[in-house]
DNA sequence: ACGTAATATTGTGATATCATAATATTGTGA
DNA sequence: TCACAATATTATGATATCACAATATTACGT
């Protein structure tokens, strides 16, 4: 039943799916930052951030104030948070279980071929 | 700090960020299922659904044990299904501030232009 | 009004993702 | 061993996403 709420869910989910995307909203975790603090911080292209700033907000992750030439953005539903937090929680409860996988292999086989 | 990190966070983010992936780990909620069963469920190409399985597979969401010809597909950590209702609030909650800001626009300017 | 800093937008080529179609693999029963 | 059912894999073209470069906008100080 409702396909179409999974469109839109995939859609919110796929704004997270991009390594800069994820960076941006982990350095506005403690405050707002203006784009150039964004800029310095994370080493990337004026227009590339420029861009994915306003992805995140098109997507409603984050909303922007201007104070004068400045543009602060900031996160505008902290809760975000807790998913990326939980999100992290499984990969790195993902990545555990891979390696006693690899573990186990390489000890029971250790040198084939 | 730790780009790659955010690298590896986002392909998880992205594999949640399909609609029919979503559909596919939604559909897996209660118990295994076999592909066919899917199939019949989802209502999706053969070969598409054996490739977003696959995906989902690689990524870790789920695993599969074979019983003769049949492929039963389960999801390896159920806390994904935390991961997607917090994603499903925090998404429902945006589309609220939105109907609210589309509803306080149309009231206070009915008919401009 | 002019120049400049901060930011946004647009154009573009490379790469990724997607669904479909065609083909391959594997297990089972006759 | 043959045929068939269940599933996986591969090939392909369409669309989406990405980073970068170039250009446009906006606000401020002079």
């Amino acid at each position: 039943m409702h396909d179409d709420l999974h469109e839109f869910k995939a859609d919110f989910f796929k704004a997270l799916g991009n390594p800069l995307r994820l960076r941006i909203l982990d350095a506005l975790r403690d405050h707002e930052k203006s784009v150039s603090m964004l800029q310095d911080e994370l080493a990337v292209e004026q227009s590339t951030l420029s861009q994915q700033l306003s992805i995140l907000a098109k997507k409603g992750f984050i909303v922007s104030r201007k104070e004068g030439t400045l543009n602060f953005y900031r996160v505008k539903d902290p809760d975000v948070y807790r998913l990326l937090d939980l999100g992290r929680t499984l990969f790195e409860r993902h990545l555990q279980s891979s390696q006693r996988l690899l573990d186990a292999l390489s000890s029971v086989e250790p040198r084939n071929k």
